[in-house]
DNA sequence: CAGGTGTTAAAGTAAAAGCTTAAATACTAA
DNA sequence: TTAGTATTTAAGCTTTTACTTTAACACCTG
């Protein structure tokens, strides 16, 4: 594997692999949630929601649509989804 | 997935979310190396090698076994490869 | 426009991670 | 035992991360 690989990948477990962060991965797994649907199954504020979020834009793997004053956030990259998958695959059991 | 699964996962990507810690592990794929070995692939010290392998054991991802006065690391997770095999197939491409 | 709701931004602080250096340990071989 | 090689440990320092709080911004509705 090359370096750059290497580089990218790590970029993007480090961006994973903050519990909030990977719960709202797999919240969104299936759906769109707002900051506050997502702010009512992770106990934090929704301030540090909105943080976690923008570091996962950053990263382009979440994305989002505005519609009235709601910001409906999804996953951007289907690898991503694939990833997350395979994670559930191997170490829920 | 349960908040404990998350918790666990989230600490295996943070072991592994370091560049210097993936590319042992991808170095150790296929093969036992050295700490001497690693710090010829990995630009840095002995030391540094040393201390990510021990994050890695502790993780539980390597495990070792001692010969002369070598320590010969091995990854101990087959889990963890197939993550690997699976990240190498969506991001190298 | 005014008030309310949802979201983001900025600043500060506390905690954790990472690297360097130097010393310590473990083993081998002369 | 002594010297040499391989690895680990510990301490110190710097950088990064994470959370809290507060203020700001955006949009809707009456």
């Amino acid at each position: 594997m090359q370096d750059q690989h290497i580089e990218d990948i790590a970029g993007l477990l480090k961006t994973m692999s903050h519990p909030i962060r990977l719960k709202i991965l797999c919240l969104l797994e299936n759906k769109e949630m707002t900051v506050g649907d997502i702010r009512n199954e992770v106990k934090t504020t929704n301030a540090n929601v909105s943080q976690h979020l923008s570091i996962l834009r950053n990263q382009g793997i979440v994305t989002y649509r505005k519609e009235a004053n709601f910001i409906y956030n999804r996953i951007a990259d289907n690898r991503v989804l694939e990833l997350i998958k395979t994670m559930r695959k191997l170490f829920c059991k």
